[in-house]
DNA sequence: CGTGTAAGGAATTCTGACACG
DNA sequence: CGTGTAAGGAATTCTGACACG
């Protein structure tokens, strides 16, 4: 399960000020952006928030998309999709989806 | 002036806390390394330190270190014979000192 | 020399709520 | 819907100092 996680920049080590600093957003607005499930930091142990560098970069993404009207919403369905298309198993997940999708069907009738 | 600049690994945006779990030290050591000036965090407008995750790495070396027994002194020297060594004008730097090293020979005599 | 600790103050963060719209 | 703000409490961080060795 271990894996590689060289990567600084998925460890969530910044907190909410600092954040707040480098994306220009208010502490309100950051989260605000948590509640609409738009982010998901981390927290300690004794609760605070901690943001990683994407986390800090896809909140500058959400930034400029509600400068241009975005509703939050929207911004969640835009993620998702993109996120999905990243995946490697977006395939596999299509197909299991698609699968769940008929049992439903064939359940209700 | 500006550089690239999106080294995520050079940011100074960790609070001394998480660099204390991250690397084991207790505030009191974190902060006295600096007092020695092993290390060298940024700080905010009100006065609190930042550390990159290269100050963090730094750090496990510097623990590392002190297991075996090595004085901060000691640290210090080895870390900037390392960092003149990775340093692209070594040798103009090198060659500066030499002739600076001759020009004061030459003004004593 | 290197680190622990108690001390007092200042700044940070948290949550739930009211406000406006 | 998205964001500001005042509120009270809890946790963090800071510095200078005394302690041990």
């Amino acid at each position: 399960m271990e894996q590689h996680d060289h990567s600084y920049k998925d460890k969530k080590v910044i907190s909410i000020g600092i954040v707040s600093e480098l994306t220009g957003l208010s502490l309100r607005q950051i989260r605000y952006y948590e509640e609409r499930h738009l982010i998901s930091p981390q927290r300690t142990t004794r609760g605070t928030r901690k943001y990683s560098f994407s986390d800090v970069e896809r909140l500058m993404e959400i930034a400029n998309k509600r400068e241009d009207g975005v509703q939050t919403n929207e911004i969640l369905k835009e993620m998702r999709k993109k996120e999905m298309r990243s995946k490697p198993d977006y395939r596999k997940k299509m197909l299991e989806g698609q699968l769940n999708a008929q049992f439903h069907f064939r359940n209700k009738k």
